[in-house]
DNA sequence: GTCTATAGGCAGATAGAC
DNA sequence: GTCTATCTGCCTATAGAC
């Protein structure tokens, strides 16, 4: 048999793995089917044999993103975490970077899977905060909300203004908020 | 004659208020020439007698956004600006509110003329803050950038998320933050 | 100055071969 | 399961009438 059982699903990963990118670097309306198909090395017929469509795809490339994942936040402290997020080279690689600081506002304006699938990321996001935080309660505190919305806010203007300085500065700017934000006790 | 001579410069002034509002509702991608040209009462074919193109349409109306404007922001206190930054309202009007909050991401695809409008604009929001802060100098303060960063970040989550309990929770938590993010001697 | 009409290009989705 | 080819619709921009 010309296919090895598990071949769809490798190609549904590696569809993943592009779209996750792609749609960080250029937004959901930057990016065709053929983009996605062509960077996991195939052509845009074979797309529909994996998605029903675009936004199907949109949702699942969401629900797939975890700030868990391979990067390299695991065991760091809250403010060392935050000096990865708010930093230059965050700023610099948004397809390998946090979805939030990339999608958020075209996700606003998305149907209801893709905002269902955003929701749970940033349920996500905030619990490892509140972990890091030594909150261990069901419900996010305000304090992870709070610094996660700082985070996010931060790193999108330091993507979209003209200037390098003062988008260094909203950088830094940024990170000493967070310390600003963390709880008295928390230290 | 069959024009008054200033028909034209209220032309452009229409497009641009329609401009304005309907790019913050629906994207810059999310929206035709077509639909600003109908809303502000022409066709398409009139468009270009005003700009050259759809990305100088979006600098030229990114440009004649200001925090100032005549929005009801004017004589309040800083923590009241906050309230209405960081308001269910606000959430729910786009169209009305903030470039900032509707805009940043597509911004930062964009062309060099719609980033430096951008910056601009950001400027005269961060002044904004700084004169309620009491900060008269030339340069922005850390405070005013990581106050209008955290407005920023909170209303754009609370726009995405699915959630009602979750918007609302975000949006408490946005403004309790700005209270902390308060610098000690501007009480 | 603004209109209608159209040129030209692009993207989402489907059909059918292999 | 993935390919090539194609249908269909939409959007930017231009041309030319009034």
């Amino acid at each position: 048999m010309p296919y090895a059982s598990d071949h769809k699903q490798k190609s549904r990963e590696k569809i993943l793995t592009s779209a996750r990118r792609i749609f960080k670097e250029r937004g959901f309306d930057g990016v065709t089917i053929d983009d996605v198909m062509g960077d996991a090395g195939m052509t845009r017929g074979g797309f529909y044999a994996h998605f029903r469509s675009k936004g199907d795809l949109i949702a699942h490339a969401l629900a797939s993103e975890g700030p868990d994942e391979q990067k390299p936040w695991g065991a760091l402290e809250l403010l060392g975490f935050a000096e990865l997020y708010v930093s230059a080279d965050h700023r610099d690689r948004p397809g390998e970077g946090c979805p939030a600081a990339a999608l958020t506002q075209e996700i606003a304006r998305s149907d209801d899977e893709t905002r269902t699938a955003y929701t749970d990321f940033l349920r996500r996001f905030a619990e490892v905060i509140d972990t890091y935080l030594g909150n261990d309660g069901n419900a996010l505190s305000d304090d992870a909300l709070a610094i996660m919305a700082q985070m996010v806010g931060t790193v999108q203007m330091a993507r979209a203004v003209n200037d390098p300085m003062m988008s260094t500065r909203l950088l830094k700017a940024g990170r000493q908020a967070v310390e600003y934000l963390l709880p008295p006790e928390a230290d």
